[in-house]
DNA sequence: TGATAATTTGACCGGTTGGTAAACATTACA
DNA sequence: TGTAATGTTTACCAACCGGTCAAATTATCA
């Protein structure tokens, strides 16, 4: 037999999850760091350790580990989301799914940045996903703060713009960390800017930016 | 002679500039969707409407074309934030720099991500620009938040994880554009979304989520 | 243990990449 | 108008790209 990926109906060799796991470690590292055409097979080989020829056997083409990679990570990055509880207090639930997400960025940056490039590109490979299962995620989700606007629990605000804000603010310390860096300077250049992010965010999505309780000085 | 692109320090030929102005046209369509390992310059070429040669007659390489886009479009791209002012009202100032980089997102989504990719990527291209000019200018605006915050006209908050909130949120519906259409669906991808999400993060910037003036229904 | 299947490798392929050489065409200008 | 500089094209190159192939190696298990 030479079947080597189309075993998966047949069960699975120790040795072939433990090839396949290196090898979408690898392919996340490079595809994260260059995008789908930047990253090239010969790359993800090397950082798997091992030849070509060999990492496609595994994975017959390089469009087949995209794939692959992006299946395995897309389920993990939406359960901040899902987590969303519509029988929860609106404020706590806002102010947790900002830190999950403020968590994901900085504990799986990689796995941000692989759906960023994909999403800046114009999302060639996932547009499928894009409008099926994340849109009905997101439009279940939306249905759940716009009651809550409804019922005067929280400001009425377009829910599918809020959701955008709450991806945009967290994923940016992941998706521009260069950047972040550059400007914060060395100084603040250790873990804490995420602990400063989700102070300022907390507080910013609550009470936005005018001078609280105190009405003037 | 056969000095083309070195010509710069003599005048400029007229003809010189209508073809450069095309190529740059051009590099910015293909950079901003392929980030720079992913555009070829074949595409280029084909995109500008001449040969490849002819094309590597005005920039000798991919890597000069890419710098002199980067160039020429960082300027304009810091606009909004240069017209930040310290001597005005802190919440309008904060709105227009919300409504202006939204209108950037609206106008200009390439350039939003050429740098999108570059910073994605790590900035290999422009980490000089990132740690000087552009953290000189966030440095000295944000001095004038917390200037702001310290006179007690806007809530204390971090200014750099303000201004990267700002960025992000804007910067979003550029950037992320097919991902905010997929969404939103097809009933909502009109320019409409620009509005509607001007209107949500003026809110959000400002008053937060919390029920506003009414205490309790 | 032996034979059968699974895995790994080196050599290789056609197409694409960024870039060059030199002949040719066009423009500017004295 | 003539000619020198500028601009354009065709043909080409070496390196790299994703992917194949057949031979060699290793693991599995009756």
């Amino acid at each position: 037999m030479v079947l080597p990926r189309a075993a998966r109906t047949q069960r699975r060799t120790r040795i072939q999850e433990e090839k396949e796991e290196r090898i979408l470690e690898a392919a996340l590292e490079v595809f994260s760091a260059h995008g789908f055409r930047g990253a090239t097979v010969d790359q993800i080989a090397d950082v798997a350790g091992m030849s070509k020829p060999n990492l496609l056997y595994y994975f017959r083409t390089k469009d087949a580990m995209h794939r692959a990679l992006i299946d395995r990570v897309l389920d993990t990055w939406l359960d901040p989301l899902r987590a969303f509880d519509a029988e929860g207090n609106p404020v706590t639930e806002i102010r947790s799914y900002i830190r999950r997400k403020l968590e994901m960025a900085r504990d799986f940056p990689r796995e941000s940045r692989l759906f960023a490039n994909e999403v800046l590109q114009g999302a060639p490979h996932i547009e499928d996903e894009l409008k099926g299962p994340l849109k009905e995620l997101v439009d279940e989700k939306a249905e759940v703060i716009r009651s809550w606007a409804k019922a005067g629990k929280i400001a009425k605000c377009d829910p599918y713009h809020l959701i955008f804000a709450i991806w945009s603010t967290t994923q940016h310390y992941a998706d521009f960390d260069v950047q972040v860096r550059a400007v914060l300077g060395q100084g603040n250049s250790g873990e804490g800017r995420f602990e400063d992010a989700a102070r300022f965010l907390e507080r910013l999505f609550v009470d936005g930016l005018q001078v609280s309780e105190q009405p003037a000085s």
